[in-house]
RNA sequence: GGUCGGUUGGCCGAGUGGCUAGGCAGUGGUCUGCAAAACCAUGUACGGCGGUUCGAAUCCGCCACCGACCUCCA
């Protein structure tokens, strides 16, 4: 059986077997949100993306160190010196102190994640609480000749770079056609070529977000944060990096170039990046209206929703298709998915139901192995659930009495539906116990139940189907099976 | 315009040079007083045109369309 891990590394557009730096320890970055506003569909992607690698990482018994960053350091809307800061801007829309909104913000990220069954990482660092770290990384690189100061700000000499090393690896862009195609924009004129980006940017006087430097007030340049800190906890050679797409240029391109002028080489082993999210196959975007925050999601608040959809559902969804496709979101295909995940957790957890007999006459070992050739290959959870999917019917037929299985195997399937189920893809019964249920109603529930089963003993099928209806009208459902009459509270 | 990726059955979404992906919906069946639920079974597919090949939806070329990035974005 082949249990060695291929991850797609961005670098060198193939799969490539992980080989841990430190062998039995992991230790990866991965470029968190900018703590402005709500957190939508499009930080759920790549939040439940690397959760699943770090999970799968941590069932292989590695010691992982999972770094997250929150930028909370009001990086400009555009790219000129004029653009407002994001956080800025917040602050003043909603007359808070910026560190009121990166607080709420935060806050409300970490709990639609914690509501996705995201893990929280090892470490969850501010851009704002290492300042100083940053400011010792620009040194590094002026030193190292790749920047130079220009009225308060400190811009990366990308040309001079160029020279000595390849800038455009990772994103497959080349230098001279990054010309031709970058824009004037304002505040240029203090940067030796349209190229460069700010490493650290002077403050104006209505700034409010600022911090002193060497270089006077100002805050960090956009790729900063993450080459500073990545260093501090992971160390200048750590084993993978990953984010969205969006951020292969210039954002990785640049912390490439940052560290590689600042340590005198690259410090990522693997780079890996998750596609986008699109709404009724367009692209999301605040332009467009389209954009979907986790909470309307799941409350069913947004105009494009007929109903609300639970975070487990979400994130079934998403990993149902592999990470470096897009994803496209639409109601009909997120209730297709809310059906496929019932079942699987019905099955899930039935299956610590199950007797065992004196033979199986189904193959466990196989699903086994089939389910861990999926994962390392490149993280492929949409073909994991689908061979999940197989061990239902198995799981379902056993139950039926229409195959057996053997006490070893039966240990077998048990732990592969709760490693694989549970701990690896992260999923948990929707509505964990019924909020609104109690030992009252429990017992109210059996005592109607009664009544109605005692009505169907003497064919009063009027009063039995009033019972079922009128409880249904409620809200809750009543399923009769073999084993006498359960119910349900539907949402 | 440049770079990269995609185009799969009613919908979503994998994968592969010849052998069923999977889910949802649909259809048939089992169960049921009826129904629902549950379970079982099951079909039409690989954008267009050429080429390579015994054989391609899978490899190559061209075309069309879509998307991402190139500017803040996950």
């Amino acid at each position: 059986m082949d249990k060695k891990l291929y991850l797609y590394n961005t670098l060198s557009r193939k799969k490539e077997e992980f080989k841990p730096i430190n062998p039995g320890r992991v230790g990866m970055y991965v470029c968190g949100p900018t703590v402005y506003g709500d957190a939508h569909l499009g930080h759920g992607r790549p939040a439940i993306t690397f959760d699943l690698l770090f999970r799968y990482l941590q069932h292989l018994d590695y010691k992982v160190r999972y770094v997250r960053n929150i930028t909370d350091v009001g990086h400009l809307t555009d790219d000129g010196d004029q653009g407002e800061d994001k956080i800025g801007k917040k602050a003043k829309l909603e007359q808070l102190e910026p560190m009121e909104v990166v607080q709420r913000y935060k806050l409300r990220y970490q709990r639609n994640m914690s509501q996705l069954n995201v893990l929280s990482p090892s470490i969850e660092p501010t851009a704002s609480g290492h300042i100083i770290e940053q400011i010792e990384t620009i040194k590094a690189i002026l030193d190292a000749g790749y920047a130079y100061e220009s009225r308060g700000s400190v811009y990366f000499d990308v040309e001079k770079y160029a020279k000595d090393h390849d800038y455009g690896k990772l994103s497959g862009r080349k230098i001279e056609d990054l010309y031709s195609t970058t824009r004037e924009l304002d505040g240029q004129q203090e940067k030796r070529s349209s190229l460069d980006f700010a490493l650290w940017k002077n403050a104006s006087p209505e700034h409010i977000m600022r911090w002193p430097s060497p270089w006077g007030d100002g805050f960090p340049g956009w790729h900063t944060e993450c080459t500073a800190m990545s260093c501090k906890y992971l160390g200048s050679q750590f084993d993978i990096h990953g984010g969205g797409m969006d951020l292969l240029f210039p954002h990785h391109e640049a912390e490439i170039a940052q560290s590689v002028a600042a340590h005198g080489h690259e410090t990522v082993n693997y780079w890996m990046h998750n596609n986008l999210v699109t709404i009724n196959g367009q692209k999301m975007g605040k332009s467009l209206g389209n954009f979907i925050n986790l909470d309307e999601l799941f409350e069913g608040t947004h105009k494009l929703l007929e109903r609300p959809y639970g975070p487990m559902t979400i994130r079934f969804f998403i990993l149902q298709a592999h990470y470096r496709s897009p994803l496209d979101f639409s109601n009909e295909a997120l209730q297709a998915a809310e059906k496929g995940m019932d079942r699987l957790m019905k099955a899930t957890a039935l299956v610590s139901a199950l007797k065992a007999s004196d033979e199986s006459t189904v193959d466990v070992s196989s699903l086994q192995e089939k389910c861990y050739a999926a994962m390392n290959d490149d993280l492929n959870s949409p073909i994991l659930i689908a061979h999940l999917f197989d061990g239902v019917k198995m799981i379902n037929s056993i139950n039926d009495g229409k195959a057996s299985i053997n006490a070893a195997d039966l240990k077998i399937l048990q732990d592969l539906y709760q490693q694989f189920v549970y701990d690896i893809l992260g999923l948990q019964g929707e509505q964990q116990s019924n909020e609104s249920s109690s030992d009252a109603m429990d017992d109210v529930m059996q005592l109607l139940l009664t009544l109605r089963q005692d009505a169907k003993t003497n064919k009063d099928w009027s009063t039995a189907d009033k019972i079922r209806d009128e409880l249904k009208a409620m809200g809750i459902e009543v399923k009769d099976t073999k084993d006498g009459a359960t119910w349900e509270l539907k949402n």
